[in-house]
Parts: C-alpha cells; structure tokens; sequence
DNA sequence: CGTCGCATGTACCACCTGGTACATGTACCG
DNA sequence: CGGTACATGTACCAGGTGGTACATGCGACG
C-alpha cells in the first residue's frame, strides 16, 4: 500500500516544502527539485491536492512524534514542562518546519484544498494531551484545559514572534515570565470557562 | 498620485482577498470577481507583486488604525487593557482580515515577494505601543517589554485557536485566565531580557 | 521462455498565467 | 477644434500548469 519509493518522495518532498514554502508550489519544479518527474508525483499521489494532504499528514506525524518524546520526560512541574517545550521549539533547526506549519495553518483557514486536516485537532489534541498531564498534577480537568489553551497560545504566539524576530532572547524572556508566572500558581477562574461571561467591559 | 478608482480597485481588492484569501491569487480571477480586467490591475499596480504590496500596507493600515482607537479608550489596567483588546479582534467580523493576516504572516516567513513589508514591526511596533502604555502605569521599560511580547503572543496564539476551532467560551477562559493572572502582577524577571540592545539578529 | 505488475520516462494536451502592444474612450484644457 | 492625460478594452504572447496516454525498463513468478 505505501512503497518504498513513495515514501522516499514523501520525505524528500517535506523536507523540500519546509525549506521553500508551499506558496509557489508546483508538480514539476517540486519534482526537479527532489529529483524526480512530476509524472511520479501524480503517479503515487493522484493529484496535487494528495500529495499536499499526505504533506500535512507527515508534518502532523512528525509534530506528534515531538510531543510524545516530550511528554516521556518527568518533567518536574507544568512550569518546567512549559519551558523544555519552549526549549526545544525555538531551537533553529526545527524553524523551517515551523514556517511551513504556520503557512500551512494559514492556508488552512482559507480553505485551502488539502489542508483541511491539518486544522482538525490542531488545538484539541494538545489540549486534551496537557489535560492528562494537569492529572498527575492534581488539576481539575476543566482549569487545566483552560491552562493548557492558555499555554499553548503562549508557544505558538511567541513562535510567530521568533520566527518573524529572530529575537531568541527577548521570546526567552517572555516565556520564562509565563512560566515564572505558572509556577507562583495561575489564578483558577472561580467561574466555569463556559458559564455565563460577563464580558470584558470596555 | 493616488488616483480615485485606484484605491476604489485597492479597497475591492483587499475585501476580495479577505474573503478568499491570497494563495490562490491571479490577476484574472481577482479582476474579473471585483469587475474590472487583469489589464486594471496591471495599469495601477505595475505588477502582481505591486498589488500585493499595496494590499499589504493597506492591511496594516487598518490594523494600525484600531490600535490607535483601542489606545485612546482611557483603560483602568493591563488587564483591562488584554481584555478590551481580545474583545474587539474576537468578533467574528474581523475574522476574515484576521485570517488574511495569518496567511499573509505565513507566507512572509516563507519570503513570499511583496509580503516582507508585513514583517517589519509586526511585532516591534506593538511593543514600543505597549512599553508606551506601561509607562503611565509605572512598569520600568524593559520588564514592559516582555510583558508586551508575552501579551501579544497570547493574544495571536489565542487567535489563531479561535479561528481554527471557533471556541469562543474556551478561548475568552483562557484570556480571563492570563488577564486575572496579569492583573495578580506578573512576576518580574530577575535577569534582564538582554543587553543594551539585543536587536533581533537575523 | 512469457507475462504480469510496479516504476519510470517521453510526449502531449488544453488551459491558465503574468505581462505587453495597441487602439479606444473620455474628460478637461487651451 | 486639437491636444493631452488618464482610464479601459481587445488581442496577443511565451511560458508554465496539472493531468493523461502510451511506451518502456525491470524484476518476480510460472
């Protein structure tokens, strides 16, 4: 069902997309580029659009990859779990397949053909992941996935900034604010997250 | 030297491209969508590049503009500041500028020509506004800096959720959440974000 | 040997792309 | 009236696009 070839393609292709965008995407100079014919890619993918969802499903895999390496560490307290995610986000070698995620995301709330799936979970399942993790904590699962939207708009927001920046010290800064910040123990809304809020009154 | 159907054209433009996002972008389509010719567009712009430029600063404009609206409401204190912000961008009325932002942001960090212009200031401006602010409540500068950063990037992180799941209760938890803590007085990093001056180096 | 299926290359197609050349309309100015 | 500057439309170009048709190389299997 997956041969090797197309595997080898597949890769090739990521790691070609991280490098140059998926923005100016095109069969033949995607194929030229990673030694192909664009005559293969249709081949084993069918169509463009399914060689962009095989795409997003490998950078999906990949993400996941890095979350359940991360999550096998015992980390000490959510603050510190905060801050070796950071460490290992901001890390250079890792900012071309940040590019790509955030291109992808963006073109994925435009609808992109084939991005779709990228946006399905892309929140959720780190949300429900920190809520099992808030568990070992003693954090009732409703904070904790307040906390864990909270955190994870944190990382991907100071991502944004370093990506556009380059500015490794003044996002460190900020991420150890908030962790600093998580750690002196956030405030728990006394309201339930979804109960009847009176709005921010301006 | 700016004509009268050229910012009639621009304005169009802009709302088409909010709507339909800039990926799939060609003089043709957009021309024949806004009603008037790909040659139009040609004539007032130079080039599809110069279009893009032009959308570009448009957008920023009107960021701009609503920064300074938000800024003139005398608020009582960062918090409300955080919230009265996240107020006004989660409307779903600016949703589709926001998701022209995101795309456009995306595509900058793949160096998309014509949207490196986004990427000036798209953080520095908002922290300079910011550390502005902290002033009248006393916050030293550079601890004003980080906060900035930090607040802008929950701001964006908790955007780009709100976009992608359309949880408007989990996303306004989670700003209560960081507003509250915020409003409990974020801890003061005991390090110095940086130098003198540690500019973005990239 | 043949034949069958996977992988790959070549040639081709209709279509669309950004951009240009050139003619035309239209309004104002002298 | 002519002239001029801006605006717009028509026709066209060379080149690239995704996708297809078809032939071919190449192993494995009988």
């Amino acid at each position: 069902m997956c041969s090797e070839s197309r595997n080898r393609l597949l890769s090739r292709a990521v790691e070609h997309l991280a490098g140059h965008g998926v923005g100016g995407l095109s069969l033949r100079g995607l194929a030229a580029d990673i030694g192909t014919s664009h005559r293969m890619l249709i081949y084993h993918f069918g169509s463009m659009e399914g060689l962009l969802v095989e795409v997003v499903r490998h950078v999906e895999e990949r993400q996941r990859a890095v979350l359940t390496t991360l999550t096998r560490d015992p980390v000490a307290s959510p603050a510190d779990a905060i801050r070796a995610m950071w460490h290992h986000l901001a890390d250079p070698t890792l900012w071309p397949l940040e590019r790509l995620f955030f291109e992808l995301y963006g073109q994925a709330l435009q609808g992109r053909p084939g991005t779709a799936p990228l946006l399905d979970g892309v929140v959720e399942s780190w949300l429900d992941l920190n809520v099992d993790l808030a568990g070992r904590w003693g954090v009732p699962a409703e904070v904790a996935r307040t906390h864990a939207r909270l955190g994870l708009a944190v990382i991907r927001g100071l991502l944004l900034d370093l990506l556009a920046t380059g500015d490794r010290a003044g996002t460190d800064a900020a991420v150890e604010a908030f962790a600093a910040a998580y750690q002196d123990g956030l405030p728990v809304p006394t309201r339930a997250p979804a109960g009847p809020d009176s709005g921010p009154d301006d």
